[in-house]
This record gives structure tokens, C-alpha cells and sequence, in this order.
DNA sequence: TCATCGTCGATTGTCGACAATCTTGGCGGG
DNA sequence: CCCGCCAAGATTGTCGACAATCGACGATGA
């Protein structure tokens, strides 16, 4: 996609590549939300020391994919109706924000881009593949933050991405088909691309709220009882 | 100071505690921006082994206060110009919308808690304790984020704290005092206590500016020609 | 003199074993 | 029948040693 080749070999350490395989695992849904993850047995499975294992572990905590409590055990994280109204919540600030950052900036490659992505969102939806297109889409909206420029930006995205897609993933497998249709970016487009900051404004924070309802009644129809976290 | 009885007592783990001495070490100045941090030589002088060690080292990366490259060296971050202006603008978004999510509410106890601390940095100040002073103004910062009740907010503004912490505290070291007047959050207060939704915007934005103004002069008087980051 | 390559010291990455702590279940006393 | 205590298992926390990798210095040859 956008891989630059005189960027460096990736010189990937143990930690790293264990973190990925996990993260990969949680967000297939090979190991749900509240299943606890034992070093021992985990470190066993993967063939590798219990060091490197613990590391990506606290990667995974800081990603918000996974909790911990000291000397009694770490979990996948569980779903919880509070967070998703966080998540998006916040989101809607920052993304704000990074199109503000890039506003005056009038880029024509980001333009362009943006355009881009948004066809190979609706390539994936008419395909079917639900898998690409909680992929494409995180990659379309992902483009705003690495246009911005703004590197502490694209870090708190990387922090609200990987919990975004702890959600979206658990409602794929639940209900097959995650929802997004194929215009669903038309007006973000057209409002990011446009003159009016306050419409701009209007639109991510519409398409916010909707976003977030779609999370949350799927999070309601899983556990009508269960309002705040639950363990298993 | 703001601290709930009904919290799980703090069961620290090493790793905690080398953490905590380690930030306060680099923060004090004892360790300063650009010098090497070797985990050999850092678990001998802390008497722990590496492991801890190095987990702490990761957390501090996690906050931006340090850096490392695989298999090569692990340094405390570099200051930059680049990193004050995208600190300052981040948090500008932060803070404008955590206190728009406690706008509506009228919480008494925060507009009487926000005074106080106000209070706070004024004995400071007059009692010319610059140490003491950065500390309770980013108390007092702090306080809209943990009125806003929106936890995945108040992460980012630790993970913003620290940096910012680190440059504060090096302008005090050059510099002595760090330059706050008495009556420098006033306005602030009054904009944030207000009525008046788009003047408390403005208000945090010229507040942060002012900030980012002095912060990026500092750290242009201290060296002229090095603009991006550098190693020592 | 200079470029190139090999070697060596330094530093981080990884490993397996031991210690500290928490939870759970059962036992005894009330 | 219920409550508190205690012991055992499970899990994470910590440790010291070994391996992989990197950067710099010096030898070597043109």
C-alpha cells in the first residue's frame, strides 16, 4: 500500500512479532474478550520464553487489548458499553482535530488519497469480506491522522484504533456482516474536502453518533443485564 | 490531595517503583535529555536485576521520556521544537473538549476544586518554589480531566503530561523560574467557569499558545542551530 | 593516504529457574 | 448452618546467566 523502500529492513525482536501474532489472536476472536491469558501456558504455545511474552503483554495492555492485575492474572479485555462511548467520543475530538491540522493545507495528494481508500472500502464491502472491510475502513479514516503530520496525534489514534477494532471485530462475528454500507462515506468525504469548517465539524460528529449507536445496541443485544465491565 | 479512600491500596510491584524513580530522576534533571541509559549499569545502581528494569524502561518510552533502538541503546528523549509545538496543539483539542464534557453539567464541587488549586499555585508561586509550582499547575490542569470523568482522556493526558513535564522542568533548570505570573489563570478560569462556549475555545487556545511561545523560546535559546531532534 | 574488512567491546535480547503473592477449596469451630 | 482460618495450587514477579546484534577501532592492502 504505502510501504517506502528506503525505510529501514524491519529488524522485528521476539517481543514485537509475539505482540502481533496476539493481538492478530484477539482480534480474530481466537481468544475472546474475558479469556484469561496465562504467561506460562501462552509462552509454551508459542515456543518462547516467558521474557519476550511478558513484554508484548504490556504492549497489549497499553493498546487497551488486554488487563492485568498483579500476581492474579491477565484477561482479554472485556466489552463494555462505557468504553465505546469513550472511544468515540474521543475520536470525534481528535479526528476533528486532524482535519483541522490539514484544513488550510488544501493537500491535493491527501485528496487524493482519501478518494482512494474510500474505493477500496466499497471494493471490500462489494466483496463481501467483512474481515477487509473493518481493515479498509480503519485504513480510510486512519489516513486523516497520518496526512495531519502530527506524530503524538497518530499515536493516540494507534491507541484508539486497536480498542475501535476490538469492537468492531466481536460484532463481525456476531452478526456476520458489520453494517457500513457503500455510501456511508459519501457526506464524510464531501465534508472533509469542502470549505465549511463548521459543516466539517457537523459531519464527524454525526458520523460519529451513528457509529457509536450501531457499537452500542450490538453491545446491548449481547448483555442486556451487564451495563458496566464483566470479567468473564 | 484528591485521593479516594475506596481505591485498591497500592500494590506496587517493582517495576512500579523503578518506574516512579526513574521519571523522577530524569524529570529532576539528574539524568538529562540525551544521556545514555544502559539497563546494566541502571539495575546495578537500583540493586535489581534487568527484567523489572526493563519494563520500566518501557513504560518511560511509553510516556516519552525515553527512547531506544533495538540491540543498539536506550537514551532519555531529546528535546525538540517539533515535539513542543505538537504537545501544545494536542493538548489544546484535549482540554477544550474535556471541558466541554463537564460544560453542561455545573459541577460545584469541580468549580469550587478548580479555585482551590488555583489557590495551590499561587502559594507556590509567591513562595518562589518553582519545583512545587510546576506541579501544582499541572494539578490544576490536571483537574478538568479528572472532572471529566472520561478515563480514556485522562490516559491521554498523562501520556501528555510527562512530556510536557519534561520540558518544563528543563526550562526551570536553565532558567530558574519558569515565568507563570500570580494572576496567569485567571482569565482561564473565568472562560472555563463561564457561559460562553466559543470564548472558553479561544481562551484555552491563546493559553496554549502562550505556553507553546515560551516553552519554543526556551528551547531556541538553549540551541540555536539543532532544530530536529539530536542525540546528545 | 585512504578505503575496506575483520575483530572486539558494549548493549540489548532471550532464556530457564526460583520467589512472592493471590485465589480457591476444605476443614474445624461456633 | 454459617463463618473464619489454613493449606495447596496457580499465576505473576524477580533473578542471574547466556546469546544475538551493533558500533567503533585498528589492521591490512592498494
Amino acid at each position: 500500500m504505502s510501504i517506502d523502500l528506503l525505510d529501514p529492513v524491519p529488524k522485528s525482536t521476539l517481543r514485537a512479532r509475539i505482540a502481533e501474532r496476539l493481538r492478530g489472536a484477539i482480534l480474530a476472536g481466537d481468544i475472546p474478550p474475558g479469556a484469561p491469558l496465562v504467561e506460562t501456558t501462552l509462552s509454551a504455545r508459542f515456543d518462547v520464553s516467558r521474557g519476550p511474552l511478558r513484554e508484548a503483554l504490556r504492549q497489549l495492555i497499553e493498546e487497551g487489548l488486554v488487563v492485568t492485575v498483579p500476581y492474579t492474572g491477565t484477561h482479554v479485555a472485556a466489552l463494555s458499553v462505557d468504553d465505546v462511548h469513550e472511544i468515540y467520543s474521543l475520536r470525534t475530538a481528535l479526528e476533528i482535530f486532524a482535519i483541522e491540522q490539514l484544513w488550510a493545507r488544501r493537500d491535493e495528494r491527501f485528496r487524493r488519497e482519501l478518494v482512494e481508500r474510500n474505493d477500496a472500502l466499497i471494493a471490500t464491502i462489494d466483496a463481501g469480506d467483512d474481515r477487509a472491510s473493518i481493515e479498509t475502513e480503519l485504513a480510510f479514516h486512519g489516513l486523516v491522522y497520518e496526512a495531519s503530520g502530527h506524530r503524538l496525534l497518530q499515536r493516540s489514534w494507534a491507541s484508539l484504533r486497536g480498542r475501535l477494532q476490538l469492537y468492531w471485530a466481536a460484532h463481525h462475528r456476531a452478526h456476520g456482516r458489520r453494517g457500513p454500507r457503500r455510501d456511508s462515506h459519501d457526506s464524510y468525504i464531501a465534508a472533509v474536502l469542502g470549505d465549511d469548517l463548521a459543516a466539517m465539524r457537523a459531519e464527524i460528529a454525526d458520523h460519529m453518533r451513528r457509529g457509536a449507536e450501531t457499537t452500542e445496541r450490538f453491545l446491548n443485544s449481547l448483555e442486556p443485564p451487564a451495563k458496566r465491565e464483566g470479567k468473564s
